[in-house]
DNA sequence: TTGTAAGCGTTATCAA
DNA sequence: TTGATAACGCTTACAA
């Protein structure tokens, strides 16, 4: 292994003058600089990251501590990080699969020393004080975080807005007599979602019956299951709201084994509008959500928030939710409703199909998707 | 910040010892133990990464370099990697969104130091000398090369194999005029697939017709544009194969605005398989390929080629691919095709369609997707 | 413009 | 079982 002596001895310099040449400081001449360089290409130098960044205590990378890679949400809050950090001249160190508190603590603890900073999302309310202890360390940036972040920027996802716009939609709709298919206990965005449900029954002045709260874990085959006790309710519900498009998809397939027909016999919804979501039989209506924005937020929100010479108040932002109406919720007379909501909730529409790329998808790819048409608003705000 | 000098002074001890404790290691009496780690605690004490890989010149963090972190594909892999690696109790530090072979060099080059290793994808043949540079700096496992990798562990799919069989399949099932939609130049992926189309139509004994290998560069709207061209040569091809499922989806879109049957009056097919296909109206026969599988693969052969005392010959291996039959190229009697198959490539079938989950879906889920049914058989091999 | 030398926070080698 | 102390490879005053 070549170190900063070897060019140094070879130039005939000292290693500070090398360290100079290399970090394009200063004064250096042009003469000493030219032999530098040659003796460093000859020797095929690279610098030891490790050995700058114990001096300089900076190290142009971001660790990024999420609960799991798997779907294509988290890749896309990913890729969105990875995008923004890209700009910034930063790497990330990526530390996932965070089921318990002391996994994420442990993953923390590694990355001192050689992260700047980090961009963490708790699994769960759970990790709430080992995500403080972490805060200590390192400036930190929470994803979607349900506790107190005091002190501490945080940006999250229009989960309650979100669900209380499907639950409006449905009730004007007509329905009244709803059910939902609910995310993990413990899940921030689960039981956002949920809240929003409760709102937006009671929005409509519906009172709901028991026991249509049906338990879901964000899997398709909770879903599935979750179907199958739906359908054993009497008077059976007409529409039924998913916490997240996989249950939904689950849904869909257990009332296609049992002959239901959707939308005629009974409106399906969902949450998150992954790639699918619109490629379904029928296309599901469902709350848009743009993971890659979040995770791009995040990234600026860090950026600025070291950045800043002043300490200003910590954000806290929110990434809005979209509504997608599709066919799976039979839905009638799109601009009616549009004119309402934008009544109600002062605020505009989306931009038309044609642009409205799924996030998982190019966002330089033009055509038109082979699919229903699709149309929504914006929900939340920053 | 406090340090290992902080902790060694409030526990009265020297910071040898201190560095012991931490490690784990040999023999600290239980006394001592306890003092160090109760300073420790109350301190808050988080030992420097940075600082320990210097002098141990190990880091426990892998590099991944990829040309891109867009698509599922990507996404994919990376979560193959991450979760091997953290079986492996390592970190990964990812750089992507190389277009250039400089961008490729800096990014590898920034990671000296704090990097024990590499999994890297070239994104074109133009930067083998590049990768060869950062060969002799760390152990690299590569991510499907197509230059010769002298003595670097290289992993890659069944491209050649999977396009040669997709057309095999057309032919049997009578067509004799293909076109081809092909991938940017100098992509890997994208010729292999070329190569394995060409040689597919050899073997049916087919002469090409010019000017029916339409240059698409992987994007769902340059399948759209593919498109255009194909229906206005005379006679028309009564087959297509999109050389990914992204531009399979925009002919399908060019198709049905043209209002030309599929499969009726031309079969499409794709490769990739992404989550959509199976979605698709009509369902895409594709060829599938498990880029979770690539990046665990990846990382097991990484960490085999550096845990290995003797250096083994180095391993090349091949993730397979899977062709899948659905409905958009009209396919008769799978059966029969299957015998055909086995007896010409002497390779057994797929699991079932019930069991072949889409690689971008949870691995839990149990229930049957909603869709038409998926059949295959394994190309390529280890 | 260049060189000397003191860190940065660890681990590892010796002695004690 | 412990403690000095020399690396590890770099940056950065401070001197020259």
């Amino acid at each position: 292994v070549v170190t900063i002596r070897d060019v140094a001895r070879a130039a005939g310099v000292s290693i500070a003058t090398v360290s100079r040449v290399f970090n394009g400081s200063s004064r250096v001449s042009e003469e000493t600089r030219k032999a530098v360089r040659s003796a460093a290409s000859k020797l095929d130098y690279w610098p030891n990251s490790a050995a700058r960044s114990l001096t300089t205590s900076r190290s142009q990378v971001l660790g990024v501590l999420l609960p799991d890679l798997f779907g294509e949400f988290f890749s896309e809050v990913i890729r969105g990080i990875d995008h923004a950090a890209r700009r910034e001249k930063l790497q990330i160190l990526v530390s996932s699969s965070h089921t318990d508190t002391d996994a994420l603590l442990a993953a923390a603890r590694s990355m001192r020393g050689r992260i700047d900073g980090l961009i963490a999302m708790a699994p769960d309310k759970g990790s709430a004080k080992a995500i403080h202890q972490i805060t200590r360390k390192f400036p930190v940036v929470l994803l979607n975080p349900r506790f107190a972040t005091n002190g501490c920027p945080a940006i999250s996802i229009a989960n309650f807005e979100g669900a209380r716009a499907m639950v409006n939609h449905l009730t004007r709709l007509g329905h009244r007599d709803l059910a939902m298919i609910t995310g993990p206990p413990g899940n921030v965005d689960a039981e956002e979602r949920l809240r929003g449900f409760r709102t937006g029954l009671a929005d409509a002045g519906v009172t709901p019956r028991a026991g249509l709260e049906i338990a879901g874990d964000f899997t398709e085959s909770s879903g599935y299951r979750a179907a199958i006790k739906i359908l054993r309710r009497r008077p059976r519900p007409s529409a039924v709201f998913a916490a997240n498009d996989y249950m939904a998809i689950g849904l869909l397939s257990a009332l296609r084994d049992a002959g239901v027909d959707v939308p005629g016999d009974m409106a399906v919804t969902g949450f998150d509008d992954i790639a699918i979501a619109q490629y379904l039989n029928p296309p599901l209506t469902t709350v848009h959500v743009d993971a890659y924005e979040l995770g791009e937020q995040a990234m600026r929100l860090w950026v600025e928030s070291t950045r800043t010479p002043t300490p200003a108040p910590p954000s806290r932002e929110v990434i809005p939710a979209t509504l997608v109406v599709r066919n799976s919720c039979g839905s009638t007379q799109p601009r009616a409703a549009e004119a309402r909501a934008r009544r109600r909730w002062g605020v505009s529409l989306a931009q038309p199909a044609s642009d409205a790329a799924p996030a998982a998808l190019p966002r330089s790819r033009k055509s038109a998707p082979v699919t229903s048409r699709t149309r929504g608003r914006v929900l939340g705000g920053r």
